[in-house]
DNA sequence: CAGTTTGCATACGGCTCGTATGTGAGTCGC
DNA sequence: GCGACTCACATACGAGCCGTATGCAAACTG
C-alpha cells in the first residue's frame, strides 16, 4: 500500500494534534482551550488543524472517539476475562465505573462533549459499550438467570446508573471510600433484573 | 419591608434577564448564546448582566438554580400525591424522567451546566432532589419495605438511571413509544432493594 | 435640598474563531 | 529526469464576543 511519505506525515500530524487536545480540553476544558496554543505545542498553527478536523468541534469529535474506543475496548476485555456472565455484568458494571474517574474522560467526554456534540446516545462508540452490555443480558436471559425483560432499556438505565456513581465518587472528598459504595448499590439494584427463585 | 422603588424595579431585570436567558441558552445553548443579543431582547445591555450576575456562568448559574428549584418542587409535590411509600418513589422516579423530556431542562441542566458550572452532583438543587429520594427511600427501610442499605448509595444511583433515561427517550425516535419502556426498567431494576420475602 | 449611592449604559481592549490567500514540499505524467 | 500539479500547512484578515473601566442619571439618605 506503501502509503506515502505524504499521507504518513498527515497521520503524524492528525496523531500530535488529537494528543494535544486530549490535553489542553482535559486541563482547560474545551470552551477555553486556545486552538492557537494548542497547535504551536506541538510546532503547528490553526492551518493544520482546519485542514485535519473542519472546526474545533472537529477536533472535539476525534479526541471523544479516541477516549471512548479506548474504553469500549478495556470494558470488553474486562468483561470477557470473568467466567461467569452475571460476573462480567458486574465486573463491566465496575469498570464503567473505573474508568469515568479518569479526570480526562470526565472532563471530556461526560461534561464537554454532550454540551459542544449534542446527545451522548447517538455517539457510535458509546452504542458499543451499550452493546457489549446487552450481549451479557441477553445471554443471561438465555440463560435463565435473569427474567425475560427489556434488553435495551435495562441495558442503558444500568449504564447510566454506573456512570452517575462515577460522577458522583469523583466529586467526592474521598474517592477511595466511595468508589465501593457506589459498587455495592449498582450491585445492589441489578440484583433487581435476577430471576426469583422459586 | 417596603422593598422601595429601587430594589423591586432591580428584581424585576432580573427576572427579565433570567428569562431571556432561560430562552436564548435552549435555543442556542449557552457557548453560542450572545450576550449582547440577550439583553438586547429585553431592552436593556450586557452591563445589567454584568451588574447582576457577575459574568455569563454566573446568568447561566442563576438560570439553572430557577430551572431546578422548578424541578424539586414538582418531584417532591408528585411523591406526596401518592399514598404508598413505595408508589411515592416510582412515581418520583417518573416524574424526573417525564421532566428530563423538557428540551430547556435537557439542553441547560443536562448539558451546558455540568459543562461551565462544574459537577452537577455540587450543585445545591440537584442535593435537594437527591434528598428528597433519600427521604423516602429511609422511611421505606424503616417501613421494612426495604432492606437496610447504603441510602445516599442507592439514592444517587437511582437519579442517575432516571436521568439517563430521560436523555434517551428524548434522543429516540418515537418518545411516547419508549417513555414506558424506560419506567418499566426502572421499576425493574429498583425492585433489587426490596426485602425479599421469606 | 445637597450629597451619596447605585443600577445601568457606553466605550474600549484583547482574545478567539473561521476563512481566504499564499507557499513550498511531495507526487505524477511524459 | 523534469516540469506541472496537488495539497498539507502557514499566514493574513475580518468579525464577534467577553469582561472592565468609565460615565450618567435616578433613587435613597440625612
Amino acid at each position: 500500500m506503501a502509503t506515502g511519505r505524504r499521507a504518513e506525515k498527515m497521520e503524524e500530524t492528525r496523531a500530535k494534534l488529537i494528543a494535544a487536545a486530549r490535553k489542553a480540553f482535559a486541563e482547560k476544558g474545551f470552551a477555553a482551550a486556545s486552538m492557537d496554543d494548542l497547535t504551536a505545542a506541538v510546532g503547528l498553527t490553526r492551518g493544520a488543524l482546519y485542514h485535519n478536523f473542519g472546526d474545533k468541534t472537529g477536533l472535539l469529535a476525534a479526541v471523544v472517539h479516541q477516549i471512548d474506543a479506548d474504553m469500549a475496548a478495556r470494558a470488553r476485555e474486562i468483561g470477557q476475562r470473568k467466567d461467569g456472565l452475571w460476573e462480567a455484568l458486574m465486573a463491566e458494571g465496575a469498570a464503567y465505573i473505573e474508568m469515568a474517574l479518569n479526570p480526562e474522560v470526565q472532563r471530556i467526554v461526560l461534561r464537554d462533549g454532550p454540551a459542544f456534540l449534542g446527545d451522548p446516545s447517538q455517539w457510535p462508540s458509546q452504542n458499543a459499550c451499550l452493546a457489549a452490555t446487552m450481549e451479557v443480558l441477553e445471554a443471561l436471559i438465555a440463560d435463565g438467570t435473569v427474567e425475560p425483560l427489556d434488553i435495551e432499556a435495562t441495558a442503558r438505565l444500568l449504564n447510566g446508573a454506573a456512570l452517575n456513581a462515577a460522577l458522583w465518587i469523583a466529586a467526592s472528598e474521598d474517592p477511595e471510600a466511595t468508589l465501593p459504595r457506589a459498587r455495592g448499590a449498582f450491585e445492589r439494584l441489578a440484583t433487581g433484573i435476577l430471576a426469583r427463585k422459586p
